[in-house]
Order: structure tokens, then C-alpha cells, then sequence
DNA sequence: AGAATGATCCTCT
DNA sequence: GAGGATCATTCTC
């Protein structure tokens, strides 16, 4: 089985293909030596200044900028005061949009992981954007890495996700509409507990592009 | 199962 | 100075 490492190419695209393309694949962080990491299971698109919900929807900002450059470039931010979010920049240089990654199933590094969660369970290490950010030890230290570079990357081992569903996105109120963008791995344990009013939005994802 | 609450900090007005 | 793409814990039904 051939693995590879995902190039500029694959970022450069419509964003909620890139995100239906993501799960699947190995998110990985390499820093002194330690290599942490896992299958995506669990993604939101966030595509323009159009999109409420999305950050660069009130326009360019310092923090924000990095969603108008190049695809392929991580997007860190920092809320709540608890939590990093990791994000993923889509499409041409120009369009602000981004890739939320909000779960993934453990692979690479658990012990680490389960150190730095001080957790045991498998499911408890990575299933949630805050979570996984905290197991993988990304914070606004990486942000603007290069994920075709050797520090923060993306590996496709060739693995089929599996069936993909979507829903309404979590934690933004009524401004996402009717905008299915939050796409997961139907029936993985490591998907973040969604609230019921999502819940009922879900849909096959194929179903909803049609 | 669902609602409420604090932790606590970066970013823009 | 306000608010936020969350989490774990603590409640109530």
C-alpha cells in the first residue's frame, strides 16, 4: 500500500470537496522527534466572506489574513479561553475559506496523546476541535505552517472513509442557515457528540450535493 | 438526555 | 471592553 503525502493540488479546490476528501486521511503533527496524529473523522467548511459563520465574513483582518492566502496552510484560533482550533486553508489565493477540523480517530503517538489529554479512553483523546488541538499540540505556535511541509502534513494511505454524512455546523448559532457543511464518518465512535437540533439535520452527504 | 456554568485569553471595536 | 467555530462538570427533569 502506497502512502502518500497530499500536495498543494488537493487544498486548491472547491472547499466542501476538499472537506469530503479529507476523511480519511492522517492528520499529522511531527515536533522534537515526536510524531502525533490520527484519521479524520469529523470536519466544517467554512467558504467565504459570503458565509456568516465564517470568520472572514466581517472582512480581512490581521488574525484572519492567512484564510486569503495560499491553500494548503493552517489556521489557528484560539477561544473560550481554553480551546485551540486547527483549521485548514482551502481554495485560490484570494478566497477566504478554511477546513475546521473538529475530530479524529487516534493512530500515531496514542500514549502521547493520552498524556497530554490525561485521558484513557480512546474515544475521549481527539473528539472535539478543542481536544484534538490539545492532543496534538497545535497552538498559535503553528499557525501559518505549510501542510506540504514536514511539520504539520496530511497522509492519504489509500483507506476508504466509509459513508460520509453531514449537518448543520456546531457551536454557531442560527447564522449557518441551511448550509450542510459539517461532514463526518457516519457511525464512528470518535465524532464529537453533536446537540439534538444538529442531529436532525443530518443527511447523507451525497444526497445533499445532488 | 439536556441545560447551565465557569475556565480564562486572544482578537478586534 | 466584549465576545467567541469549546470542554468538563454539575445540576435538573
Amino acid at each position: 500500500m502506497k502512502i502518500t503525502k497530499l500536495k498543494r493540488a488537493f487544498y486548491d479546490r472547491p472547499t466542501l470537496q476538499v472537506a469530503g476528501d479529507l476523511l480519511g486521511k492522517l492528520f499529522v503533527h511531527e515536533e522534537d522527534g515526536l510524531i502525533t496524529g490520527g484519521r479524520l473523522a469529523e470536519v466544517e467548511a467554512y467558504i467565504g466572506e459570503d458565509d456568516p459563520a465564517c470568520h472572514a465574513s466581517c472582512g480581512k483582518t490581521p488574525r484572519n489574513e492567512i484564510m486569503y492566502g495560499k491553500p494548503g496552510f493552517l489556521y489557528v484560533y484560539f477561544t473560550y479561553g481554553n480551546h485551540y482550533l486547527a483549521n485548514i486553508v482551502t481554495e485560490q489565493e484570494g478566497f477566504p475559506a478554511a477546513v475546521l477540523i473538529r475530530a479524529l480517530e487516534p493512530v500515531l503517538g496514542i500514549d502521547i496523546m493520552k498524556k497530554r489529554r490525561n485521558v484513557e479512553k480512546l474515544e475521549a483523546i481527539a473528539s472535539g476541535p478543542g481536544k484534538l488541538a490539545q492532543a496534538l499540540a497545535i497552538t498559535t505556535e503553528q499557525k501559518g505552517l505549510d501542510l506540504t511541509g514536514s511539520v504539520v502534513y496530511i497522509l492519504d494511505d489509500g483507506k476508504n472513509a466509509g459513508n460520509i454524512c453531514c449537518s448543520k455546523r456546531i457551536g454557531i448559532g442560527e447564522n449557518g442557515g441551511d448550509r450542510l457543511w459539517r461532514l463526518y464518518i457516519e457511525s464512528n465512535a470518535h465524532v464529537s457528540k453533536a446537540p439534538g437540533y444538529i442531529k436532525k439535520s443530518a443527511k447523507p452527504f451525497r444526497e445533499y450535493c445532488s
